[in-house]
DNA sequence: TACAAGTTTCAGAAATTATTGAAAGTTTTA
DNA sequence: TAAAACTTTCAATAATTTCTGAAACTTGTA
């Protein structure tokens, strides 16, 4: 398999997948363009690339910005931005999870957390309280889990440093 | 706060949470009206307390069937099919993990695989390779550690049984 | 300052996804 | 077996989401 081929199904996967998980499709298939880009691309090259507008380019290019995926990259002697991806997939993941963190679970928490103030008169509040409290305490878990495993990450990267300088 | 205005909150809740996943508000708020329920519901009952159609809860409750969230259950000398959810979130978010894993990570882990067949001859897919490489790993991780905190509360719970016990 | 090059915005169009409701199908009862 | 009670399906419709493209805006250049 050539190298676009396998780029160009790269980015369809990402899209599909990106959109089973509520992440726009163009956004992710911008994304997958750029994680699997040599250098950083214009914004008629995605264009072309993806066969998408100048409109849409722009605005999923900013949003990928906002989620600190994607940053702008002058090239010398060019007035045109070009856009770059951070490619070191466990960083990508550090910051998807820090944008979901921040945009759904602390919400989310949030709003349980006040459903717990149930009237207790009512019979079926107890079985609720513990519904809520044990979902949270799900979430919580899960979201500490990927916290931990990108820190793993990080350890398993600084330990094969080190046991190279050994 | 009232026990059934609670109770709205939460399936409100749920349904805009389940929708930003990926998963169909409808379904989600029928499952966080049986999760919260005290006893199994009819068709007319769910179809009365979310004001949806007859279709939509048949064919969302199917769904949430065949995910193994909800069960049907007879009443005796009734002719109606009641619904019942199953209740323990542990076993909920189990049973969730196992439903996407069979239906999203499978399909991506073999597509990526796929796509490490890349002609290495091109001087780009080494990088490419990599990028998918850890991806992989990334996603097998993830996967893992779900499994692992389920499991990690199941022994929790015997455990806490066994400490009884002595 | 005026023009050119590039970027952003957003109203309307298109595409996608979800929902309804009524007809067809199934099961139970008498 | 026929009718009643209930469930399922699915074409049509509605709601939502995404995308386009051209006008407005911004920035750099001479």
């Amino acid at each position: 398999m050539k190298f676009t081929e396998a780029q160009q199904e790269f980015i369809q996967l990402w899209g599909n997948f990106g959109s089973q998980w509520g992440i726009n499709k163009t956004m992710a298939q911008i994304h997958a363009l750029l994680l699997t880009s040599e250098h950083a691309l214009s914004t008629d090259e995605i264009m072309e690339s993806l066969e998408i507008s100048r409109g849409g380019v722009n605005t999923n290019i900013r949003e990928l910005i906002v989620w600190n995926l994607v940053y702008k990259s002058g090239k010398p002697g060019d007035r045109k931005e070009f856009f770059a991806a951070e490619k070191d997939i466990w960083e990508v993941a550090k910051r998807i999870t820090r944008e979901r963190q921040r945009r759904e679970i602390e919400p989310l928490m949030h709003h349980l957390n006040r459903l717990k103030n149930v009237d207790e008169a009512d019979r079926q509040s107890l079985d609720f309280v513990k519904t809520v409290t044990d979902i949270e305490r799900l979430v919580g878990k899960m979201n500490k889990a990927s916290e931990t495993i990108m820190k793993m990450e990080e350890n398993a990267f600084f330990g094969s440093i080190i046991r190279l300088l050994k």
